[in-house]
DNA sequence: GCCGTTTTCGGCCCGACTGTTTTCAGTCG
């Protein structure tokens, strides 16, 4: 069992505690150890294959890792099949409407039968929540409207259809002349690759005016809620926003506060509480003189509590913390580290530019150097190239490195990994390369063990340099493959290979515990668009969003490299 | 249920909002 259904049913069962009134303690023990759970780097199941202990991770213990190793080696759990059995059918589902909690839900369930969101509805119109006691014909109206937007909004957005979108929004509220501050806050800062409720902070000399100027914004297609200090809209695409107006001297622990994670903060506020301090979104108060201290900076509110500033990307209670009280952050990577691209496709096979084109873009965003990836001829790979046509292409790069400026082309390509493992052009072939992405895009439903033999087949062969989009997951579209990622990396580690994170936001491949787990494990990275035309050059740093989130320094990662480097790592 | 330079018991993050009722329960972030 993955760990994202182990989390899943830890979950489930922190909510069915609550419902039984049981201790506060367990069920928050519960929702950690799902949390955990689920940003673990490395599933469950491996870690059990090799003997590691699962109470060494912190918030788990006895119990729940003994529940854990029940549902890797039977697939079920003995105690959650009892405590479901206890309530109605359809309870969770309930829950999963904002606004409704554990009381209400059980409410519903037994008072009126509900055990399903359309029955909860049908109920909403029929008056019939309105009369139960301590609810009213205002709230079962906006339980119906709730139900109504998570029909709407559906799940979480990919970032690459938000980060735009908020992008212009927080450059036309920066225009605005009252505006001091003004960023995004929440998962969409932590970049998280998919993102819920987006957030938007700001500051300002007459807030109110730059919240009556938010909600008349041509992206905004209707205004939920609006008050002096705060908006909450429907977006054009479909999403909602908040945009929260603060005060000046008290943005920063505030912007901290509604960057999160939750249990980065919950942590911060464990370890803050044994020095004495209380934090709230405020600001510090010394508990002894119970003065608030506020902060205008993060900066500052991470520096009284005598930690290092701490990236948004990091924030997800992965060790950060502790780091930052030895003052041994790591210094991850920036967007201004990466002088290439490393996976690019131009009009010689599915891509609508031309290489110069490509080449010359790729040189106004500041790269030293790009590398031309078209595919290769393999089956259902759009006008891939023959060997002939590869030896023109290399050919032409060589002309246009002998022409260009400022920078250089390596010659690659993004050879085709069959189903049998081998690759789609010949070693003599790829021997001639600057780079060889080698990638998988058929046979997507091989069993783990063959899909794992097949990409170790191409990471053994010695002109192979990257893997590209190692699990070929599409967000939302297609699930990733079944491999076994640990032997993956660790074949990549020992054949000295690099791995891609795949920039193109619904691919976000590998992903960020991945990098994380792999780079742990000693593994290098190649950062590449997948760019089919110019315009996608700009994709870049949803991939350096994905580095960071893995912890990723300069050093990690190929693209920082010079041009010099690069050549001699692929030409070991 | 987890955790420990407060170690095997006794703690465990904090505040605001909403809708209801008249002092607060429930939910959320």
């Amino acid at each position: 069992m993955k760990n994202s259904s182990i989390a899943r049913i830890f979950q489930d069962m922190a909510d069915l505690l609550e419902l039984k009134g049981e201790n506060i303690f367990k069920i928050r023990a519960y929702r950690r150890a799902a949390q955990v759970i689920e940003h673990l780097p490395q599933e469950m199941e491996v870690m059990r294959e090799q003997g590691e202990d699962f109470q060494r991770i912190p918030g788990i213990g006895e119990a729940i890792a003994k529940k854990a190793t029940e549902l890797i080696t039977t697939g079920k759990l003995e105690a959650y099949e009892t405590l479901k059995a206890e309530f109605p059918d359809g309870i969770l589902e309930l829950m999963e409407i904002p606004g409704i909690g554990p009381k209400t839900a059980y409410r519903l369930a037994t008072e009126l039968m509900i055990t399903s969101v359309e029955k909860l509805e049908q109920a909403i119109t029929e008056g019939k929540v309105a009369e139960l006691f301590r609810m009213g014909d205002r709230t079962a109206q906006n339980l119906l409207r709730q139900i109504q937007s998570m029909r709407r909004k559906d799940q979480r957005v990919p970032i690459g259809e938000v980060l735009p979108v908020v992008e212009d929004i927080l450059e036309m509220l920066r225009r605005h002349p009252k505006v001091k501050n003004m960023t995004s806050a929440g998962s969409l800062r932590r970049f998280r690759e998919t993102v819920g409720d987006i957030d938007i902070m700001g500051t300002a000399d007459d807030p109110e005016s730059v919240i009556n100027a938010f909600v008349t914004f041509p992206q905004v297609k209707e205004v939920i809620a609006k008050g002096p200090t705060k908006a909450s809209v429907i977006l054009l695409p479909g999403f909602q926003a908040d945009l929260r107006m603060v005060e000046h001297d008290s943005f920063g622990s505030l912007l901290q506060y509604f960057t999160g994670s939750k249990q980065h903060n919950i942590i911060l506020r464990t370890k803050a509480q044994k020095k004495g301090l209380k934090l709230s979104d405020y600001g510090i108060t010394d508990t002894t003189t119970e003065v608030l201290e506020k902060f205008s900076t993060e900066e500052g509110f991470y520096h009284r509590l005598g930690l290092q500033y701490i990236p948004p990307e990091i924030r997800e209670d992965q060790g950060e913390i502790e780091l930052a009280e030895a003052h041994a952050i790591p210094d991850i990577i920036n967007p201004e580290d990466v002088m290439s691209d490393l996976h690019v496709h131009s009009n010689w096979s599915d891509g609508a530019d031309s290489i110069e084109d490509m080449a010359l873009w790729a040189k106004n965003l500041g790269y030293r150097y790009i590398a031309i990836t078209d595919h290769s001829r393999g089956r259902g790979i759009a006008r891939g190239l023959t060997e002939e046509r590869l030896m023109r292409q290399i050919q032409e790069i060589h002309r246009l490195n002998q022409n260009l400026k400022g920078i250089r082309i390596l010659s690659g390509i993004e050879v085709d990994i069959r189903a049998d493992g081998s690759l789609d052009m010949p070693d003599r072939i790829l021997a001639g390369l600057d780079i060889v992405i080698a990638a998988v895009h058929s046979s997507f439903n091989q069993s783990q063990e063959k899909m794992t033999r097949r990409i170790i087949s191409a990471i053994e062969n010695p002109h192979v340099d990257v893997i590209g989009h190692p699990t070929c997951r599409l967000i939302g579209e297609r699930e990733p493959t079944e491999v076994d990622m640990e032997t993956i990396f660790n074949a990549a580690v020992n054949h000295r290979k690099a791995l891609e994170i795949n920039a193109m936001p619904d691919r976000l491949d590998l992903k960020d515990i991945h990098v994380y787990r792999a780079r742990e494990l000693g593994a290098m990275f190649a950062i590449g668009t997948d760019a089919h035309n110019r315009g996608q050059l700009t994709l870049m740093r949803f991939g350096v969003g994905i580095a960071r989130r893995g912890w990723c320094e300069k050093k990690h990662v190929l693209n920082c490299m010079s041009f010099e480097e690069i050549m001699t790592f692929t030409r070991r």
